[in-house]
DNA sequence: TAAAACAGGATAAACTTAGTCCTAATTAAA
DNA sequence: TTTAATTAGGACTAAGTTTATCCTGTTTTA
């Protein structure tokens, strides 16, 4: 039921970048400011642009910039990033990994969370993150 | 984010019961109906017994069943039941287990997510898992 | 050309999941 | 009263996932 510690850390990451979305910002400024183990960030970074969340700039003065607004990104985009869906259940997923495929009295309720929780997630978008 | 199969088997296993809330039914029985390896579902039985969900009869003739109404069962009791809360993340459980415990703007959010969570899966009961 | 950054792959320890198995306790019925 | 059926509970384990670390390579600025 729990996210993991990666997309605690990405949301973390992508909520401070938020905060400056015009400069180009380091690993090492990120995991220092959001108590994130370096190595680990820097592969988070990594999935968040190859996601297309971030874009990286390397070499001297090199760093991390959101791609958009804070406020067009949203929780759940870096959700689906990391873990790719919200689904509580993996026949949510795809229906054929469930064993009870015909008459399972049970999952439409999953399906129906999943689409809840989409909702729900899009609301929180990283400019209602950084207003405090 | 997802349950585990423990939880997803509780779940198919009081669906099961549900059905049948007057008869005692045995653990093997439960086992072939609902595709759940029997001494895995042992245990779990052994848990929802623990948390009062269900009652045990043990010996010949023994087996288990529902302690109330499918109406009053929710999905939520059984997920409590079985993985502890509905908690997204840890700091939704206990603040103190954030390292950002001071000042993170994101913990509101799984505060938020939690309390929803519980509303959402307190609406659905076993009696509703047995219309169809 | 040197130093500063990120990119990407390999590796691994710790933890969790998803079970199994064995013995004990309990109960109904022969 | 014995036997067979059933759950209780503890120990154990294989596989998978999580949470990282480290090393080498590439890119870029000064």
């Amino acid at each position: 039921m729990q996210i993991t510690r990666e997309t605690d850390y990405a949301i973390r990451c992508v909520q401070y970048l938020s905060m400056s979305p015009d400069r180009i910002i380091m690993i090492d400024e990120i995991s220092k400011a959001k108590m994130i183990p370096k190595s680990f960030l820097a592969k988070i970074l990594q999935r968040l642009t190859k996601e297309g969340i971030v874009r990286s700039f390397r070499g001297v003065k090199g760093g991390f910039q959101l791609t958009k607004k804070p406020k067009e990104i949203s929780i759940l985009d870096v959700i689906v990033a990391i873990e790719g869906s919200v689904a509580m259940n993996k026949c949510a997923i795809d229906s054929r990994l469930c064993d009870l495929s015909n008459a399972c009295t049970v999952h439409p309720i999953w399906i129906e969370m999943r689409k809840w929780l989409e909702d729900k997630f899009r609301e929180y978008t990283f400019a209602d993150l950084i207003k405090r």
